[in-house]
DNA sequence: TTGTATTTGCAACTGAGTTGCAAATAGACC
DNA sequence: GGTCTATTTGCAACTCAGTTGCAAATACAA
């Protein structure tokens, strides 16, 4: 069963002992709500008139990254896109789509990769994957 | 065997069909030899006083990428990082691992990893690995 | 050698993300 | 409930990687 992105976000804040307010819980909410990663421009966009100061939203987005609730998936056009990190395992988040063509990007949720072994010595924390192509809109 | 770098350059440029500048030579010789990714700023450092404009940095920079004679490798603190892509197969690069406690970024030439299957429809151009983990230096 | 499409350098600009600081507030403790 | 304090927020000013427009320089074809 699913709860409602509010109480999610909640328990979320709740299991890393992260403050409650306004803004954190709103910011959140639009994330879980989107299912894509964002940037903090399109989350402003999404909240209206009420989205916190672009500096909150960054601050928030960075305690997420901090306390592991979220990752910065990728850089488009200079711009970081950020998403909840409750789809990811451990070890590896889904692999990001980018069609090379229309130069939209989406979450394949479905597609797995064995993870690499690393050279003696090192440790794995995190596995990401960006595949470029073209989707199946643009494929000719 | 292998070329001199400057040699290997001009072969490049030649392969596709670019004109041979000296700028154009100068960025290829300082990607060749630090056989790592570089940002504009570092290439710039690294040609000292004969170091083109930065503008003719990034527009070199841009064709390279274009003809698929070099990447965007990663991006860290703003910056791109920039790399030949002499060493990737048609469809992958090899992976990037950064440190998360030191924060170096290395080329892990010898790992592979199997490429995605993707969701019909869609055609897969490139596939990029990063990684995230503790270096071997700074591993417990 | 000449002509021209391409490339370069410069200066001015853009805008994503950051910083410092004073005001607001979550949550702990009474 | 009320009080106190560490944390968070908003604002304004800033930083700096990367971009743009344009005139001068240059690779290379003919």
């Amino acid at each position: 069963m699913k709860l409602p992105a509010k109480e999610q976000a909640a328990a979320m804040l709740r299991n890393k002992r992260l403050r409650h307010t306004s803004p954190r819980l709103a910011i959140m909410r639009v994330l879980l709500e989107a299912g894509c990663p964002l940037t903090q421009h399109q989350i402003t966009e999404r909240l209206g008139l009420d989205a916190p100061n672009k500096t909150t939203i960054y601050r928030t987005l960075m305690s997420l990254v901090e306390t592991d609730l979220a990752h910065k998936a990728f850089v488009h056009e200079r711009q970081w896109y950020f998403e909840l990190a409750h789809h990811c395992t451990e070890h590896q988040c889904h692999p990001h789509f980018t069609c090379t063509r229309c130069h939209r990007t989406e979450c394949l949720y479905d597609v797995t990769i064995p993870l690499a072994k690393l050279p003696e010595g090192m440790t794995m924390q995190r596995q990401q994957i960006r595949i470029e192509g073209l989707c199946a809109h643009c494929n000719p």
